[in-house]
DNA sequence: CTATGTGCAAAAGTTTTGCGTAAGA
DNA sequence: TCTTACGCAAAACTTTTGCACATAG
């Protein structure tokens, strides 16, 4: 069992949460991938194991709560999620508009920019997507 | 008729392509718009007009490809729709976590982003998306 | 043991599509 | 007149929820 894991064991077992099956296969599926992952696709990836896709829904829920995960809304109208950035460099994607394949983008170059838009709007900014459209080479 | 009306209506003539009752009604609401707007929204407010939700998907559908129109995918799942940068200073969004409204944030500050993104994924890029996702006032 | 989480199935919400008809040009 | 687009209804999809049962602690 890796930090990640222990960490999340110990952190919802400090609420009174458990540590099951579906968050540790969710976690460990998240772990090993490189770019986002929509719910469908962690649900086909671990068919086998038979977790349900809900309980895939409540997994990525629960750690979008523990700020474990982070979310993007692609075009396309699919969620995805990938490790939050307290486990990865904070980076940025950019999606394919024909084919909807996401790839990171290294690097901010957008931060100081929450601050100008906090004040402009009277949010209070907690995030920041930044999503790049295109073709992505097959698609081109 | 204003221009932007006149524009796309030549623009769809010139491929047999016709202006209706429903692009005409959809394309208006837009323009009186400041903020983006979900297809049930506009479907709500011009409810009396007897335009159909499937002419409002379609006629945006038409618009995106026409470039009359651009879409954010916001945080929640709704794709919203408003003026594209042709007609309108190019500009960003900040959205709420808790109730979805949606504001413009002036100016852009991530122009030149671009072909960095392009060099380091191989990917086209045709445009950017980029959300601050927080609470708005109420939802504070 | 006991409360929490899961599987299953149904529901909810958004977007798309097929088909017969209305209506632009 | 003749093709394009619309209204309507159903379907397709993604995400959420209720409930009985399983299970982690």
């Amino acid at each position: 069992m890796d930090r990640i894991q222990t960490d999340m064991r110990t952190a919802l077992a400090a609420q009174g949460q458990r540590w099951t099956r579906a968050r540790e296969v969710v976690l460990a599926f998240l772990e090993g991938e490189r770019m986002p992952v929509s719910a469908k696709e962690v649900f086909k990836k671990v068919r086998l194991t038979g977790i349900n896709l809900a309980s895939i829904y409540r997994s990525m829920d629960l750690f979008l709560e523990k700020g474990v995960v982070d979310c993007v809304d692609s075009p396309g109208g699919v969620r995805r999620y990938e490790l939050s950035d307290r486990f990865r460099p904070h980076h940025h994607h950019v999606v394919c508009r024909e084919c909807g394949s996401t790839q990171d983008v290294a690097g901010c170059g957008v931060k100081g920019l929450e601050e100008r838009a906090a004040q402009s709007t009277g949010f209070k900014i907690l995030s920041h997507q930044f999503t790049f459209v295109g073709l992505c080479p097959d698609c081109v």
